[in-house]
DNA sequence: ATGTGAG
DNA sequence: ACTCACATA
């Protein structure tokens, strides 16, 4: 899911949340030490100390409370005191009145622009939006794509959209040779009535292997397992198709496994950003798990699996020896069967949304 | 090869 | 944490 800008969806489900002016302060000084500060390690302490509160049952009266979750130190406690007693943060109304910070910021917005290329164009003398707009010749395809469309990239899609979208997919694709199955994933697949952006999953039913786990010798399995397609050019086949139909309208970047691109339903929607992943036959509910999420789920997951002896990927889950070595991957015919191997409780989609 | 960025 | 694709060198 795409993060930039400042619309409302930067900050996940903040909204109605108890805790939800201390969430967005964090998170507002997490996107400060990343694309200003340039410090990963600080951005994730405040993105972590967020998440924490996000999770947790009850409105915090003090700095002290905080402190006692896991994720809350010291320094992030003092700032939760100082906003509950003031209402605000110092820090935080310097950085918001510094003309660098918010150059920055706002260069960010564009996709394809981070800390670095910001920092770059900045030096450079360019600090709006605007500045940009007039020198293309600064920016890579990626960022030109990302300034044409700024504005509606950073609109929420509805989701009926994503429905009339998934048919045009659909009908699009009907015109290949071979059967594809797709399905649509991120928050979409989690029942939200809106998205940041469109992520596709598709999958070849090759006749190939239609049994991953069978009679072939293990060399030939092993080469079939590697990531790239007999087929080399099937996503770029299937983007050209896209693009015929006035689906796709740009292209990100484009290799064998993934499309990062740009689609439009009609000439009166917005245009949006659209992600689509080939996949073959035995990775594709691994895949499907993953993409549909949250980040938040699939961490959790992935320590619910490792304390069962299983590693989890976006492409297999793999039993872990006593010596710590992954073995083979294990035969997965949907979503549930990984759920059951780690003897976890089967969730609906629209129960990961933490 | 290495760095940047997206997810 | 990890992967993919790109730009640049």
């Amino acid at each position: 899911m795409s993060s930039s800008g400042s619309s409302p969806r930067k900050f996940p489900h903040t909204e109605g949340n108890l805790n939800s002016d201390l969430i967005s302060f964090l998170m507002e000084l997490a996107e400060y030490e990343n694309i200003v500060g340039r410090n990963v390690f600080k951005s994730n302490a405040y993105k972590t100390a967020a998440s924490v509160l996000a999770s947790h049952p009850k409105r915090i009266a003090s700095g002290e409370e905080a402190a006692k979750l896991k994720g809350i130190g010291k320094k992030i406690a003092l700032k939760i005191d100082e906003f509950l007693a003031t209402g605000k943060l110092e820090k935080l109304e310097k950085i918001r009145g510094d003309e660098t910070s918010t150059a920055l910021k706002e260069l960010a917005r564009v996709s394809g622009v981070g800390p670095t290329k910001a920092r770059q164009l900045y030096d450079e003398g360019i600090t709006t939006i605007e500045q940009l707009r007039g020198n293309p010749e600064k920016l890579t395809h990626h960022q030109r794509i990302g300034l044409k469309y700024l504005e509606e990239f950073e609109q929420s899609i509805p989701r009926a959209e994503i429905e009339a979208l998934e048919g045009a997919l659909r009908r699009s694709l009907s015109a290949l040779p071979e059967p594809i199955t797709l399905t649509i994933c991120g928050s979409y697949r989690r029942g939200k009535e809106t998205s940041g952006d469109i992520d596709v999953l598709l999958c070849v039913k090759s006749s190939l292997d239609g049994n991953a786990t069978s009679t072939e010798d293990p060399k030939t399995a092993k080469e079939k397992h590697g990531k790239k397609f007999e087929d080399k050019n099937l996503l770029s086949r299937i983007v050209n198709l896209l693009e015929q139909d006035k689906i796709v309208t740009d292209t990100l970047s484009l290799g064998d496994t993934k499309f990062m691109g740009v689609c439009r339903l009609s000439d009166d929607t917005p245009h949006r950003r659209l992600d689509i992943r080939l996949l073959s036959p035995d990775q594709f509910h691994c895949g499907v798990l993953y993409f549909t999420g949250s980040g938040l789920f699939n961490k959790e997951m992935r320590s619910v699996a490792l304390s069962a002896g299983f590693t989890l990927n976006e492409y297999s889950i793999r039993p872990v020896g006593s010596t710590g070595v992954a073995g083979e991957p294990l035969p997965v015919t949907c979503e549930r069967d990984i759920f059951d191997y780690i003897g976890m409780d089967y969730k609906e989609p629209h129960e990961r949304n933490m």
